[in-house]
DNA sequence: GTGCCTCGAGTTCC
DNA sequence: CTCGAGGCAC
């Protein structure tokens, strides 16, 4: 490297010369350090340079670049470390916090086995540990990869990172060709302290607490960080083995210790759930002088061809709980009640808080769930928290619930205000003064502003460019909002016009007045916040504006928008053209996908996959869901009809006739049976109910909303949905009923175990049906399925199909 | 009609 | 992560 000027030498010139070589420097040593190429600088090397690179940014703040390496504005900070897949995925636990919980799981366990009350079942405890769960995989005793837990399927590759941890093996002795042992780093409390000494000497920043620490201290770039962080690790479970480590969940965690891992010494084993509540009391107990964090107690069924028969639900194994201490509290007072307008208008209230630490974490904010919720009623009606209400200046109490999510849990009542008032919720949008209602039975109240609401327009918009929707590098949350204020995007059709727009010029998609225009019809407190916001944002890309003058921010968004973008500070010639090339690679985009980001209420990832896979390609979902709108309309107005004439029927003392009003309401406005049959095939699809059903055809009747559909409709090449992967099986895709006594599985085994090998099970035999697995004791359904043909098998049959033995 | 179970929607802090 | 509610089996 060249002899470095002094920093204080430098002309604004060289600077701004250096700091384009730099970012280019450790850009591409970042690439090769998380590529796990061999880095072409050092460690050493790197740091020097950053330090560096801080050093003029620090000196010519004006020079500071939007791809600078110290802030990477724009770009996703998760990105760093490489993903990695997990070989067999990292599950969370179910939760219990009540002793009774605890018990229901063990007769949920047994019922589900099929054992007695008396039959013996043995489960493991041991404490929970506050740290991060990571995944280590060994190959023929070496590690060969370190991966966080991230989503579950896919976390971060910080290898390099967990081989400077003391207590992780780099290399095994003994160990199956492939291991994967997972476990939790965390740190101790004295490590901790000592940590946070070491920085606040330093002049760095101290962390909340440990798990912060440890979390912080796993994910730095730099592994020579990690090293310096007194880590540790303990070894309870384990994904992916060539060979059985045990018969038995304790035996396996034995095996890991014998293998060289720290395995926490309070792991027991337990008979029934007395024993585990007793285990979990013994645990608590020593929690203060364990001299590290633990959050809870976790279960897990000792024998391991049971755990394997009681497998998984969606998301939780069906063999293990965690069962969590109590939740930290704390008492602050509530400042105020804000709104906020969600995508589907729902009007969510949250609590602005003075700042209290709960859970070693400052909160400030917190959810008030919805208006029930504040008024000190549940959804049925029935009060909670004694039915006291919560008011504005109230002192409240609140938990971290999962340890995740603030919430408001008690109200103390001698401590109110004596001007207190009960919390009117707004009946109005607070973004756009339309209506807000409540529909009968529903918990929350929505606006009815739809589109013209810029709440919803904005949180749709981040919806359609969300991860499992549109998923556009370089354009996420942030930049939406950024966009939807300067007017260059509206809704979703925009962004995909946008490239060619700034190519043109026009990069306007609405009159910038209409953002005073808008802002005249808030209320002064939060017209003045919002004007603020718009100053903000125009000022961090380098637009000086006068906050206090709309006529100003008008001007101000019309000169940017002649700006193009590669030359807006905070974006940059790289940055834009990543954009726009993010924008085009996304043209082509999976149905399932496209079907989701449009945000339709109930329609969610899995029903989306559901409708794409059904219509296989967009014009055909168009046209199906156009078929079915007038029979959904005619449904809609019989339902109404028939709750009508339930409620006179009521009020009248008589019977309710209720398939006389339905037939009247379809004969009232006759629907074809190409709309009926469209309806049904709707209806038909698993996992679609009428509610989604109506959701979907309402949608896209209404003019904007269709209009808004249509046009991005035709920008884009959508692209088909495979029908599901038939597994190669021979009972995937195969609707199977089982009957009569089964002797080695119970019946919710058995269907779970056929539904994960992709079979569909149903309660009757019906000439749709390909298989019916008869045990002792078959009656009508053996004899109705030898009437139609159906095959039929006994359960030994079955296990072998399968293969189970 | 009742009771799972799964999905959808909304939320906080780092 | 939690809650409500939709869907579906019993």
């Amino acid at each position: 490297m060249a002899e470095q000027k002094p920093v204080g030498t430098l002309s604004e010139a060289e600077a701004r010369d250096e700091l384009a070589r730099l970012a280019d420097v450790l850009a591409r040593a970042n690439v090769a350090y998380h590529g796990d190429d061999a880095p072409d600088i050092s460690d050493a090397e790197y740091d020097a340079l950053k330090r560096r690179n801080a050093e003029i940014e620090a000196q010519f703040p004006a020079l500071k670049r939007s791809d600078s390496p110290t802030e990477m504005v724009g770009a996703a900070p998760s990105d760093a470390f490489a993903k990695v897949r997990h070989a067999v995925r990292m599950l969370s636990l179910g939760n219990a916090f009540e002793d009774d919980e605890v018990r229901e799981f063990d007769d949920r366990v047994r019922r589900y086995l099929n054992f007695s009350a008396e039959a013996p079942l043995k489960f493991t405890a041991e404490p929970k540990i506050d740290g991060l769960s990571l995944s280590l995989r060994y190959e023929n005793g070496d590690l060969v990869q370190a991966a966080t837990r991230g989503d579950g399927e896919t976390g971060e590759n910080v290898t390099a990172n967990a081989r400077t941890i003391d207590d992780i093996p780099t290399r095994l002795k003994g160990a199956p060709e492939v291991l994967e042992v997972r476990g939790e780093v965390y740190m101790s409390h004295a490590d901790f302290a000592a940590l946070n000494d070491r920085q606040a000497a330093a002049g760095a920043k101290t962390f909340a607490n440990p798990r912060n620490a440890a979390a912080g201290s796993l994910r730095q770039l730099d592994p020579a960080i990690t090293k310096s962080r007194p880590l540790r690790f303990f070894a309870y479970a384990w994904g992916e083995v060539s060979a059985p480590l045990s018969e038995t969940q304790k035996g396996a965690i034995d095996r890991l210790k014998a293998l060289g891992f720290q395995t926490n010494p309070l792991t027991a084993l337990c008979e029934g759930p007395e024993e585990m509540l007793a285990r979990y009391a013994e645990i608590e107990a020593r929690r203060a002088t364990l001299g590290y964090d633990i959050d809870g107690v976790v279960y897990k069924v000792d024998d391991l061809a049971l755990q394997e028969r009681l497998g998984f639900r969606s998301t939780t194994p069906r063999w293990a709980l965690a069962h969590k201490f109590p939740a930290e509290l704390a008492w602050t007072r509530l400042e105020a009640i804000d709104i906020q307008v969600g995508r589907t208008g729902a009007l969510s209230p949250v609590a602005r808080l003075t700042p209290v630490t709960v859970g070693g974490v400052v909160v400030s904010n917190a959810t008030l769930h919805n208006e029930d919720y504040i008024a000190g009623r549940d959804s049925r009606g029935e009060a909670i928290r004694e039915g006291k209400d919560i008011r504005i200046g109230d002192w409240v109490q609140v938990y971290r619930a999962g340890d995740v999510i603030p919430k408001v849990a008690d109200v103390d009542l001698s401590k109110r205000p004596a001007d207190a008032a009960p919390y009117r919720f707004p009946d109005t949008c607070p973004d756009c003064g339309s209506a807000a209602i409540r529909e009968e039975g529903d918990a929350v109240r929505r606006c009815t502003g739809g589109l013209i609401c810029p709440a919803q327009a904005v949180e749709k918009l981040k919806h359609f460019v969300s991860r499992p929707a549109f998923d556009i590098e370089g354009l996420g949350a942030k930049q939406v909002e950024f966009f939807y204020a300067m007017c260059w995007i509206a809704q979703p059709a925009d962004i995909f016009t946008l490239p060619e727009r700034d190519a043109t010029g026009e990069r306007l998609v609405r009159d910038p007045r209409e953002v005073t225009a808008y802002a005249e019809t808030l209320p002064a407190e939060r017209r003045s916040e919002y004007l603020l916001g718009l100053a903000e944002m125009l000022r961090n890309v380098g637009v000086p504006v006068d906050d206090a003058d709309p006529g100003h921010l008008v001007q101000a968004i019309r000169h940017l928008a002649e700006t193009p973008l590669a030359r807006i500070k905070g974006f940059g010639e790289k940055s834009a053209t990543n954009l726009f090339q993010a924008i085009e690679e996304k043209r082509q985009i999976p149905l399932q996908r496209l079907i989701f980001a449009l945000g339709i209420r109930h329609v969610g990832e899995v029903v989306a996959g559901d409708l794409a896979r059904h219509y296989h390609d967009w014009p055909s979902f168009t046209a199906a869901i156009d078929r079915a709108a007038s029979a959904a309309d005619r449904h809609r107005a019989a339902d109404n009809a028939v709750a009508a004439e339930r409620a006179a029927a009521a009020e009248a003392g008589r019977r309710a006739q209720i398939s006389q009003t339905r037939d009247a309401v379809w004969a009232e406005k006759p629907v074809s049976d190409e709309a009926k049959a469209a309806w049904d095939e709707l209806v038909g699809i698993e996992g679609i109910g009428a509610s989604v059903a109506a959701s979907l055809t309402t949608t896209f009747a209404q003019p904007a909303e269709r209009r808004s559909i249509d046009a991005l409709a035709a920008l884009l090449d959508p692209q088909a949905a495979e029908a599901r992967q038939a597994s190669d099986n021979p009972v995937a895709g195969k609707t199977v009923v089982f009957t009569g006594t089964l002797e080695k599985m119970t019946r919710a085994e058995a269907k779970a175990r056929a539904e994960a090998l992709g079979a569909k099970v149903s309660g009757s035999v019906s000439a749709k049906t390909d298989l019916l697995v008869a045990g002792p004791g078959a009656g009508s359904k053996a004899k109705k399925a030898a009437e139609l043909g159906v095959e039929t098998i006994d359960e030994d049959a079955w296990l072998a199909l399968i293969g189970a033995g």
